[in-house]
DNA sequence: CTCGGTGTGTAAACAGTGTTCACATCTTGC
DNA sequence: GCAAGATGTGAACACTGTTTACACACCGAG
């Protein structure tokens, strides 16, 4: 659809929501400065008005993309509402976050991927949350109500995120047909982190 | 170096030793067709001889990069002879190879995501080992000699997988900058292994 | 030994890419 | 109301993967 005034008025969030449409598609990877000026309607050099490189522009689609994911988290966190922190409570909420990050990956592979390649190159700005810090967070409950050992609060962050993360790429990465995996991947990283962290277990 | 005759003779093994040596430096995505032909001494064109696409010629390296991986690992059991197996042995073997995994990550993190991005692409050959097999067999072993419990079979694999996998990745996506990272990273993976699965733990 | 067929290499072209540049147009602050 | 700066344009440039028509080299059958 042609423009009707000269300016776009919004070029640059509109190219990273075009962007973003095609790497939830078809991966980082796939967007192609010309298609993208092309969906937003404007000559092909007007992307690099805004962005210096199509790399940056990339950069901030996969910022956009863990963005996305962290909202996702978010939200699922208010739905427990603000009562006092029980260490119950705490079990559910990370729990249902921890399952949260990997059913994000099964469901949207090509996003996931792009969330976090290259993300040395789209640094999470200042405030807002990414799904490492929000995840850090939980685990510190989990440590407060003693579901986790205090000992073991060092080592819970790198071990949770080390399960999630990787029963993710695995699934992102076509390794899914392999033993064991029949099986939910959620229900199977919380059995391990399970087994790995709480202490009744 | 230009050739003393027409026909180069190795084309196709001299270009995926050549894109190997790319992607080992700089990442599969920075293999160029033309640059490849260049190194080898040929025109443009003679690469498609040989395969139908680049991405045919990544997905060999790709598979190549397993290989290396899968070299490694066998290296380092045969290190430990073939005497008869004690549940000692079996932790130390597949201990060992575990550590491979991660380290191998760390070491060659282009060439870690080289091995396993695309990797639906390029399947493994009938009867090359891939690193998941060798893992598989040592962890067999953990169970035959009573390390890990005959309930937890099932699981050991994709646990295991998952751990070395999620380490390895998070350090090739520049994810290392997180608490409790400090450590040395294959040690942490033994370490979260041994808490998912062995008895004695 | 020859001689055709097949596998392999070449040069030139094509369409498509990221990116730049000189120029056009709009917007905005004084 | 107007200069200055921000934003968009069209044409170019260098580069890419890939194809095509042609050239050379090897190899087995006669």
């Amino acid at each position: 659809m042609p423009r009707t005034s000269y300016h776009h008025g919004d070029l640059r969030t509109a190219a990273i929501r075009e962007g973003f449409a095609v790497a939830e598609t078809a991966g980082l990877e796939a967007i192609v400065a010309r298609e993208i000026a092309r969906s937003v309607g404007v000559s092909p050099a007007a992307v690099f008005r805004h962005f210096p490189d199509l790399e940056h522009l990339k950069a901030e689609v996969s910022r956009s993309a863990r963005e996305k994911l962290a909202r996702l988290m978010l939200r699922d966190l208010e739905a427990f509402g603000n009562g006092p922190l029980t260490a119950e409570l705490a079990r559910q909420r990370f729990e249902r976050i921890g399952r949260r990050y990997v059913e994000f990956a099964v469901s949207s592979p090509h996003l996931f991927n792009a969330a976090f390649s290259n993300c040395g190159a789209s640094p999470a700005r200042e405030d807002d949350p990414s799904p490492w810090n929000i995840l850090l967070e939980t685990i510190h409950d989990l440590v407060a109500t003693g579901v986790i050992a205090k000992a073991d609060a060092e080592l819970a962050p790198v071990a949770a995120w080390t399960a999630v993360h990787g029963m993710a790429t695995l699934y992102t990465q076509g390794l899914k047909r392999v033993s064991g995996f029949d099986d939910d991947p959620a229900d199977t990283v919380i059995k391990l982190i399970r087994r790995m962290l709480y202490t009744d277990s």
